[in-house]
DNA sequence: ATGAAAGCGCTAACAA
DNA sequence: TTGTTAGCGCTTTCAT
């Protein structure tokens, strides 16, 4: 099958230790290199990165974990993420653990087993994914869009609070006083930090703080469906609704297509994550939007940082309580697309 | 850092041969057994797959590539499909190539690389993504959506022609004769399937089979508004307009949405592939969908059949023409979701 | 600059 | 059933 060190080294006469300097960028004589690249491309040789992983210790591989690939929040990231970190020699391997938390357990376990360099982590809910191991190897792992305090690792935010507070302000700019939020799952990090941004902008406008103005959707279509038929039931004087993150928008304007609701004329709307989604709407909606390819970038940047720049030395004693200190947060804007789906209020 | 096996068989005192055994299946006694399982937590040993990929000559490492990952309907056949290579011990790395030729052919070459066991390629256009060499070295590949004449390997096709050929015949048994097409590229297989599908039922029906009736749209959210716009400027009496993709539909809805048409009451809509979004859309959308999940497990059956099962027998003489009989072809059923957008004529 | 040799962690023959 | 040993393809001292 394919040709290794082996053969090139027969073929040219010179020894194993020559090619693999060659081959991983050292000085070889002129004459040598010539040789060499004659004999590489007549046996078709190919470096066996497998090999050569196990020699080093360093897979050149990244493991991805995320709660659903099939979701484009999450697969723009990665899309993002996979190409920097190709472009960087490393290969990327996904799991999907659908929204499962023992799915997710069993994702970071897979992955050590394959022993991937450095590890991105969406995670899914409240429970330890179980990468402390990971960590304790002295692997870089990033996790985005969840803050974990007892675990030395970066992580990549966005200013998720901040972005639901601005949503809502500008409902309540716009003369809303009864604005509906549909909200994420509670053991969720963004969905906390989103529901806060609300009831923060509508506590400070003095607006309509009922509770009833708040349903949860878990973060699905269906969910955001269900959470829409009721606040719509529960609250028949609402005039705007704060839908907070993608599926549960397109889920919402399912239901509202249903219930013949006419946006913004009955009710004004303001959704989560999609342009395209929101600029195919009718009418088009205003949404808020967050800069996936940065969080990629940022995610994809650190990770290589730390794989190839100066690793936090691995602390030959595991109970110094200072390893913590070196890990990073980013956090970063989110942003805002105006569309026509609010409607300004007389009153 | 991690144990490994000689860790263990000194803790035990056995040989590598019985732990190397017990880890694979093999017969190991009782009481060695739970010596080797109470080492093994200790130590809390994990088998170096990376090792082990090295001696078997086999990384139980399946590659991915595609056009676009963040395109819903690649996300759900890989998604559906890294599930079921996982939950047989394969990982999946993936590889976005951005549609991009030149990007694929480097996507094969970095998997190759890796020493991936086998390969599902959806592949962009025409050039030949430099594959051949996989394959002449005995490693499966499975191609989805496209077939290749003169490589020998799998395919998972989707009945595209009768698909949008199905499609179209809706729209005339409601009585319209001006239908227009927003087709695909030109050198892409789903699209050219597509438009014979539209041209013949066309043609069979004997409607309007004017050439400024289809527009190409490039299978993008831009391509899809602007040949939804030229469609429009161009045909002022069409009545309807069936898309063939997710993407353009999106983009062609959004051209409708700006220039004010109503659907259906001015213009009758079918569309490609997102269920949901269809849903969402107001009024809801009539649409063409894939079945994925079926594609997915189709392209991860075949290929773990292939890898496990009987392999067809590596060819030593590799002008052996008889080779190619050994490859599969399966051809799945579309499905076809009513919205509203369809307009019944009285005419 | 180059060669010889050891060894990364595992599997697989072969022996016992 | 279990132990011994060789070796997968590479990198990496250590000499030369």
């Amino acid at each position: 099958m394919g040709a290794t060190m082996k053969d090139i080294a027969k073929r040219t006469g010179l020894g194993l230790a020559t090619i693999s300097s060659y081959l991983n960028g050292g000085n070889v004589r002129e004459k040598n290199r010539i040789k060499i690249e004659e004999a590489i491309e007549e046996l078709h040789f190919e470096v066996n990165e497998v090999a050569r992983g196990l020699k080093t210790n360093r897979t050149k591989t990244i493991g991805i974990v995320i709660p659903e690939l099939n979701n484009i929040f999450f697969a723009e990231i990665i899309t993002e993420a996979e190409d920097i970190l190709r472009s960087h020699g490393y290969a990327t391997m996904i799991c999907d653990c659908r929204s499962d938390a023992d799915r997710e357990k069993e994702a970071v376990e897979f992955l050590c087993h394959r022993r991937v360099d450095g590890l991105i982590v969406m995670p899914t809910g409240r429970s330890d994914p179980g990468f402390r191991r990971f960590i304790r190897a002295g692997k870089p792992v990033v996790m985005i869009d969840r803050k974990m305090q007892d675990v030395s690792c970066d992580s990549i935010l966005v200013d998720n609070k901040g972005a639901a507070s601005d949503a809502v302000k500008r409902l309540l700019k716009t003369g809303h006083r009864k604005i509906g939020m549909i909200a994420g799952p509670e053991d969720v990090y963004t969905a906390k930090e989103r529901l806060k941004g609300f009831r923060e902008a509508v506590r400070e406008a003095g607006a309509d703080a009922d509770e009833a103005l708040i349903a949860r959707g878990n973060y699905t279509i269906a969910g955001g469906a269900a959470a829409m038929r009721k606040l719509h039931e529960q609250n028949p004087d609402m005039t705007a609704v704060f839908i907070s993150n993608y599926e549960m928008t397109v889920g919402a304007m399912m239901e509202i297509n249903d219930l013949g609701i006419r946006v913004p004329d009955e009710l004004s709307v303001i959704g989560f994550d999609n342009v395209d989604f929101a600029r195919a709407s009718v009418p088009k909606l205003s949404i808020v939007t967050q800069p996936t390819a940065k969080i990629a970038r940022a995610a994809a940047d650190i990770l290589i940082g730390r794989l190839e720049g100066k690793l936090p030395e691995e602390h030959e004693n595991e109970d110094d309580a200072d390893g913590q200190k070196l890990s990073a947060t980013v956090t970063l804007k989110t942003g805002f697309v105006e569309g026509r789906s609010v409607r300004t209020l007389k009153a």
